[in-house]
DNA sequence: TGACAGAATTGGAACGTTCCAAATATTTAA
DNA sequence: TTAAATATTTGGAACGTTCCAATTCTGTCA
């Protein structure tokens, strides 16, 4: 319909005043009349005006673009939903708003977003990275005075604020459950060896058994894939143990659910015949049968946590790396067999 | 660390060359000579360049600005967390980036989120829009020559293509099934009747009806909110009728599990007492016990439709009002009492 | 009345790119 | 060898904003 763009030179000149002007009313400055800035106002609801951001990042530095950039390397996983979510509450009310892509775990997806969020110019960025990234690959950023914060996945060695929960109290938590409940043999199970986040795990559960006064058997620690599939395939190798474990943590909540799913392929039912406990706490965790034992970890916090830090360095202007651990807790329902009563949860 | 911002002006001069040509290089002309191609691409490397997008739009029309908005109503139903995987995608590997925002169903959020886009010169919009979204919200956007593409709700009057799934057809297939198996008294039950969804949906078990030679009785569409919630007090009011029915469609998932939980607190097994027909196919859909039967829609399919239909629209610079509805189909699963064996799903 | 302070306004020069028309270099054809 | 054709390169003028320094208005006070 209409042509051309209204500018804020069409603006001055209906309203009878000079660009200047406008553009102090735009910033909300306190020199300008109010007189002045109400007619301003009006006229530029009149004409429809729309801000052209672009226009004013180019003589404004970058980290007044109120962008920031969310990457997560697995959207579908509702983990990561929610804790995109709870970015995007505190960015959105922050007057910021989010770029959002998915890596799907490819480290060359990431550099890419990564990179085309630069060119952007972002103020800032919150990543979730994907397996095997390189500590060193958001130097640039950093150098150039982008703060960025690491949620989830930690990367040690990068000079970045990072979001983590407290993985290894978790763990802990969870082999204290399972301990009081009388296993002395217990399995850790699932994940890649290579994560820091496995490193974290880890720790929790030797330092769990041994608060337990429980011994730390080399053989019970299986990893696989953090993935049902991986579940299986760890149960599988726990089972032919000649001490076999009577219980076990999983590395996460995808893992136990795989672990279930052996469990019964083998006639075990989980819950009753072995104890099981994952970390997460997804969605499903709640709806699954047996309901999952599992460390509620609050993505939507992580998220939440992660952008007030990140906004405090935007606004700081200068980044501190930081980091933050987010406590988590300890959800008892049935797979660790503690409880066996089915109550019907309604409402949502 | 460094100071300035390295711009094409800088490259110019290490390259020996004038701006133009880097620009032309930039933008992968052909007119550029080869090897003076290269040897500005190796100082742009060296030189650690970044392109600067937004000034970049300042002289180009907003089409080029290579963003597409996507803003969704609520990322942690899993539903749409698929459906912004599926648009990531295609708008990624276009070279396209996404702003993604969320606006728990209100429509102030909305328009705020949706004007913070305009301003950052979106050259597209994928919206799913708020519950009661005004069909003229988009008229500016598309006034302005911004495309937009309406997805899994339409928005009857609005000028803008749209994209949705076949919810009569899904509908009358759900219908057809409980009929195929002996019920005759099937309810419709969940769902907020000012929506378009609703309309369809409610179309289509009307239809169905019909086409099985069955009577509609008004007192057996039962609407509620599309909820868990809702799902339970729909079921309680559909069990306290004269003539109860023996079966029922239900406007979405959420509201299938509710029913469920409201027949099991009546001590009525989902399944073998009332059959129970959902839609959507979320994820936990398969999960749940019993398993839901439902019909299933493929967000993510979705999501890659509405982009691909939006990148189409981008390129040809108008945009013609295109509506396509995406094939569903009905999932057999447990909760209709087709089939009772509990099968173990391995793997992923 | 004039001088002065403070409040309000304003014209240009940036910002980093693209685009245009024009200039220059190189080839080709005669 | 030169004109014409083609290939390559190039200065400026945009684009829509913000910022700076400077200007014009208001009163106020002596």
């Amino acid at each position: 319909m209409t042509k051309a763009r209204i500018t804020v030179i069409d603006i001055a000149k209906a309203a009878g005043v000079s660009k200047s002007t406008v553009s102090l009313v735009l910033q909300g400055s306190s020199l300008v009349n109010e007189g002045t800035r109400s007619k301003v106002n009006a006229v530029m609801r009149e004409l429809g005006y729309v801000y052209n951001r672009g226009a004013a990042n180019l003589r404004q530095a970058s980290a007044k673009s109120r962008i920031i950039g969310v990457v997560v390397n697995d959207l579908t996983n509702s983990f990561f939903a929610e804790l995109a979510v709870g970015v995007d509450m505190v960015v959105q009310s922050a007057g910021f708003v989010q770029f959002l892509s998915n890596t799907s775990e490819s480290i060359d997806r990431q550099r890419e977003v990564v990179a085309s969020m630069r060119e952007h110019g972002i103020s800032g960025l919150i990543v979730s990275p994907a397996r095997a990234t390189d500590a060193a690959d958001f130097k640039p950023l950093v150098a150039a005075g982008i703060p960025v914060v690491v949620v989830v996945r930690n990367l040690p060695g990068a000079k970045v604020s990072s979001v983590v929960s407290d993985n290894q109290a978790g763990m802990m938590s969870a082999v204290k459950h399972l301990a009081d409940l009388g296993h002395k043999r217990i399995a850790f199970l699932g994940g890649f060896p290579d994560t820091a986040v496995f490193d974290d795990r880890l720790a929790g559960y030797r330092s769990g058994m041994e608060a337990a006064g429980l011994d730390y058997h080399q053989e019970l620690v299986i990893s696989s894939a953090p993935s049902r599939a991986g579940g299986v395939e760890a149960i599988g190798k726990a089972l032919v143990l000649a001490d076999k474990p009577t219980a076990a943590v999983c590395f996460n909540d995808a893992v136990a659910f795989g672990v279930c799913d052996g469990l019964r392929a083998r006639r075990l039912e989980p819950g009753s015949d072995f104890a099981v406990v994952g970390f997460d706490d997804v969605i499903e965790a709640q709806a699954a049968v047996p309901a999952l034992t599992t460390v509620s970890v609050d993505p939507q916090g992580i998220g939440r946590r992660g952008a007030q830090l990140l906004l405090k360095q935007i606004n700081a202007g200068k980044a501190e790396a930081e980091t933050v651990t987010t406590a988590v807790r300890l959800v008892v329902r049935e797979s660790c067999g503690a409880r066996k009563s089915v109550k019907i949860e309604t409402g949502l």
